[in-house]
DNA sequence: TATTGTTATACTCTATAACTATA
DNA sequence: TATAGTTATAGAGTATAACAATA
């Protein structure tokens, strides 16, 4: 019989593209299904206006970032979140969970969850804040401070190895036209007479 | 009594960071919590390494094109995978679905739910293919054709708004460069006597 | 009344594995 | 036996909304 033809197809996701969620997913990545990393340009195949896109090039670029990321920090089973808030922590110690989220960009119930898994690990405790009852003040443990050494030289690594393809000026100049593109941009109506 | 203190704080994720699941999820941003969207650098916070990993330029800038490229195309409940699949199967068509997967580097199951999407919108059609009666052979419809018409243009919009910051020679700089990162890399291990 | 941490719930995206029809 | 599409299931990550304790 028609194997998957004369099926009805029911809507799983259909028409409900950005109401919540995973604002991205940007890797694919090493799946049974496709072979094994991501092949930005498959051959014979016409990519159109994606070529010329910034933000296009910047999605390819992360998702190999991301793969060699993943796989460099997984001994430790810290992701990039992880990373980043451990870092954070470190250096800027004794934050309140509700700072940690804006500071991350995350809604606060995720930082909850991504301290709860810190804490799990031993790297993050959660002391009593000074002059809040209500809040925490977050600091490293002895062991997070071991690991996220540890982890840290695996990043610069990791990060020199995904970077060896430019010279170190190219690097400079490749973080200065990123840091650009990240500022909140001016405005969002071009604005005929001058500025909001 | 203890508002958060005296809790057992059971494992939601806690060990298990990599084993599948979506690889990023690069972009926080207009959630309630945290105010608006994402700033790249809070006032007073210390990244430490965080500002000099190529990587993590990459992610910031990531997040902030991923809110606008959302927004910009909302209207039409396009996301950017399905815009990558539409511009692809436009440019190439009566690709199978399998071959769809591997060109956007996601598993065949991945390919069938955002096919269906497509689909239940109009905008792609599965026609049989012509000598193999396993497979489909994806196409536009005459809808699909004038929907990405459409959105290209608003994603061309908004790729230049993003992009303002740049001038147009420092955004071929910019595609340059990250072309290169999204290289597969000449090889893990290079090093016949150097590094590592 | 506002804020902090928390929990419950839901949704997107993706992956793995098994299954059916066909090659 | 291998491949194309499909389905079921699971998991990570995030968001919203409501709640208790505290400010």
């Amino acid at each position: 019989m028609t194997t998957a033809k004369a099926r009805p197809r029911r809507s799983r996701e259909a028409l409900a593209p950005n109401p919540a969620g995973a604002r991205d997913a940007a890797s694919p990545g090493g799946q049974a299904d496709s072979g094994g990393g991501f092949d930005a340009h498959v051959a014979d195949i016409d990519y159109g206006v994606l070529d010329s896109l910034v933000g296009y090039a910047i999605r390819r670029a992360q998702i190999r970032i991301y793969e060699d990321f993943v796989q460099s920090l997984a001994q430790w089973h810290i992701t990039p979140p992880r990373f980043s808030a451990l870092v954070i922590v470190s250096r800027n110690p004794h934050l309140k969970l509700t700072e940690l989220a804006r500071i991350l960009g995350i809604a606060r119930s995720g930082a909850v969850l991504l301290v709860d898994a810190l804490e799990e690990m031993k790297l993050v405790a959660r002391r009593p804040a000074p002059h809040d009852r209500r809040a925490y003040s977050l600091v490293l443990t002895p062991a997070g401070r071991r690991t996220l050494a540890a982890a840290t030289a695996a990043v610069c690594e990791h990060d020199a190895r995904v970077a060896a393809a430019l010279t170190p000026q190219q690097q400079d100049t490749l973080r200065d036209l990123l840091g650009r593109l990240a500022q909140p941009a001016p405005a969002t109506k071009p604005d005929p007479a001058g500025t909001v």
